[in-house]
DNA sequence: CCTGTGCATTGATGTATGATAAGTAATATA
DNA sequence: TATATTACTTATCATACATCAATGCACAGG
């Protein structure tokens, strides 16, 4: 838990008798490559701190088809925050890409913590706020950018996830098919030999 | 500020005397329909609060086509979070679609309010969880569904928008060209009239 | 070593949506 | 009333991307 408790410490910035207090509530567990977390239907009950590994959550649409939400690596909270906060049930499914190592946070950690830390409750803020931003440029980007635009920006800002993710995943995370990503590269691949 | 008055006391469930401190610290304004409230570039230190009328908020692109973020009509706040959040430059525009009664929020209002009230507090939260969520569910649609979806998806979700906004807007929202939605609406019609 | 399974690529073809242009209708302006 | 101006529709053609099917790998398990 090494990964948490830094992150605890630092990004939240918990002094040590609040870390003392908190670290307790949470629970250590090593998942599988392909075990499922969460399943549509269900409350959301827990945030999902990866150790180490990979973690993803997905929605399938009517016709059976995968779109993905969210990558979680490395010192990445993988959740439904909507489902846990409203207690509704999920649309999601959340389950490992890699066998993954994740720190198991209960859904009310984040109410304990933050009325025992205000540094705790100014880190959600700010997590809250990111989260907003981060969907907000997404949505920009799936309005107005085509898929070789969208696929440049994903690189440009995963070059980790690029390289561990599948290419049909970046697809589906992209809103296109993986034959049509196959083709986007290809084209990419030319450019950068017949630069203009 | 009849509207403004109630959301306050009521959503955000703030008592009298903190009521009479806070309403202090806004101010009202007339917008004509057409005028600009945020430019990309500037830094966003305002929530608008519609009293009445219609807002947009929305980008546009390298080839000058606008992308609409969000509308805004009765009792709906429209900002740039993000960039009031972080104090970093906006790439959104926010303008009126009518002419509109609007509270200013200062940026900071927030904080002032999150100080002196604890349900503000907690409205606030709820406010920015609600976002996320709604965010969430756009984006899958993106992902997800046809243009026709969506655009169905639209009208269930917005009845009155659905009136009151010109469809080339709705169009933009929906990450269409109008062409495109004028057909989408034929077809629809036609399905109506010869269900299956 | 073979063989199955999953992933990436490629080609052929289809389709939804974009681009352009023009027409019609509605509304505002003179 | 005449004349712009703006919104919506229709038609045509163009294109990005989807779909379907086949092939080639790589790699895991027998």
């Amino acid at each position: 838990m090494q990964n948490f408790t830094k992150y605890l410490k630092t990004k939240a910035n918990i002094a040590e008798p609040e870390f003392q207090l908190l670290i307790k509530k949470v629970e250590f567990r090593n998942i599988e490559k392909g075990e499922v977390l969460l399943r549509p239907g269900e409350v959301c009950r827990h945030f999902f701190f990866v150790e180490n590994g990979l973690l993803r959550s997905y929605t399938v649409d009517d016709g059976g088809k995968e779109h993905i939400i969210q990558f979680g690596s490395e010192n990445w909270i993988v959740s439904d925050r909507s489902s846990a906060f409203f207690n509704e049930p999920s649309d999601l499914f959340i389950d490992a890409i890699e066998d993954t190592k994740v720190v198991l946070i209960n859904s009310d950690f984040i109410n304990e913590a933050s009325a025992i830390s205000s540094s705790f409750r100014n880190y959600n803020q700010i997590a809250l706020q990111n989260h907003i931003r981060h969907q907000q440029k997404r949505i920009n980007l799936l309005l107005s950018a085509s898929a070789e635009r969208r696929y440049m920006n994903f690189i440009k800002l995963y070059p980790d996830l690029t390289l561990r993710v599948p290419q049909w995943m970046i697809a589906s995370y992209l809103g296109i098919t993986p034959e049509s990503l196959s083709r986007v590269r290809k084209e990419l691949a030319h450019k950068n030999f017949k630069p203009n």
